[in-house]
DNA sequence: AGAGGTACCTGGCAGC
DNA sequence: TGCTGCCAGGTACCTC
């Protein structure tokens, strides 16, 4: 499920419910996620006041004055601040609940998301540290893939997905912003020339500003966390689209196995 | 170093 | 209706 767009949503629906709140307690019912929770947290984090809320590529890192809470929602994770008296359901695996009486609950039925105690910079943990630049940074332009991808053999598609790149674009902004640049996702990122990525950079930025003014993408089970769906899906123009016309030209839209994963592109828009 | 595959887990859906 | 197989928004880790 979530992107970035949809972890930027997330991070903003809950900023102004937990930023200020103090930890009463953890309620950990399921703690295998991607990796097990640690039981530190339920003796470590009670006390603890949230100062701030902010995100790392696909990361969300609640901090406080002596450690922080680094959120992952993998696949189909969420997160909502719900009233603590509410019944969790079968995948609500973690609550942070506050003295307010409000908790932060993490719900996530594949349970490939992560909550993890770090008492160092979280920017140094090692799932952090090699993080490539935010793409809607000042650091991310075309110029920095150009140079970045020279010489490389790997199709574009794949290269956008690697966090090393850059953070926090998954498969579906993947498609989207190479569409948006006529570029085909299995082109040899070695072949785009600079021109090329400068249009590029400028339409993964556009194409995550746009989905974060939606509320993110909704394909199955994506909630904010007000529990309303994102609606950036209805914006989508290739992802998912495999035989519908082009919104541009009217050709079908062509789905190829790329990896592991699916690409989507127009065959006479993309080049 | 880079590329490719596997693994983690469940729900939804197409096809039979 | 029910079973089977495949697919899915992520990414660490392993091998070649």
């Amino acid at each position: 499920m979530p992107e970035l767009p949809e972890v930027e949503t997330t991070r903003r629906g809950i900023e102004p419910h937990v930023v200020g709140k103090t930890i009463t307690s953890i309620v950990v019912r399921n703690s295998r996620l991607r990796w097990r929770v640690s039981t530190k947290l339920k003796r470590e984090l009670p006390g603890r006041t949230i100062h701030t809320v902010t995100r790392r590529g696909k990361y969300l890192l609640l901090a406080t004055a002596t450690g922080t809470l680094i959120l992952h929602l993998g696949m189909s994770g969420s997160l909502r601040v719900v009233d603590g008296t509410q019944p969790p359901d079968k995948y609500d695996h973690v609550d942070i609940v506050f003295n307010s009486g409000d908790c932060l609950r993490l719900h996530d039925p594949r349970r490939f998301g992560a909550v993890l105690w770090v008492r160092d910079n979280p920017l140094q943990h090692k799932l952090l540290k090699h993080l490539g630049p935010e793409p809607l940074s000042a650091d991310f332009h075309g110029d920095y893939l150009f140079e970045k991808l020279r010489g490389r053999r790997r199709a574009i598609r794949d290269a956008l997905l690697d966090g090393r790149l850059l953070a926090g674009v998954g498969n579906i902004y993947a498609n989207e912003a190479l569409f948006a640049a006529g570029i085909r996702p299995a082109r040899r990122a070695e072949k785009i020339t600079r021109i090329q990525y400068g249009r590029l950079a400028l339409a993964i930025r556009d194409t995550l500003n746009r989905a974060i003014q939606a509320g993110g993408t909704t394909l199955r089970d994506f909630r904010g966390s007000d529990g309303q769906p994102g609606y950036f899906h209805l914006s989508l123009s290739v992802y998912g689209h495999e035989g519908e016309p082009c919104p541009v030209c009217r050709t079908p839209i062509r789905a190829k196995r790329l990896g592991q994963r699916t690409a989507f592109f127009c065959p006479k828009c993309q080049m």
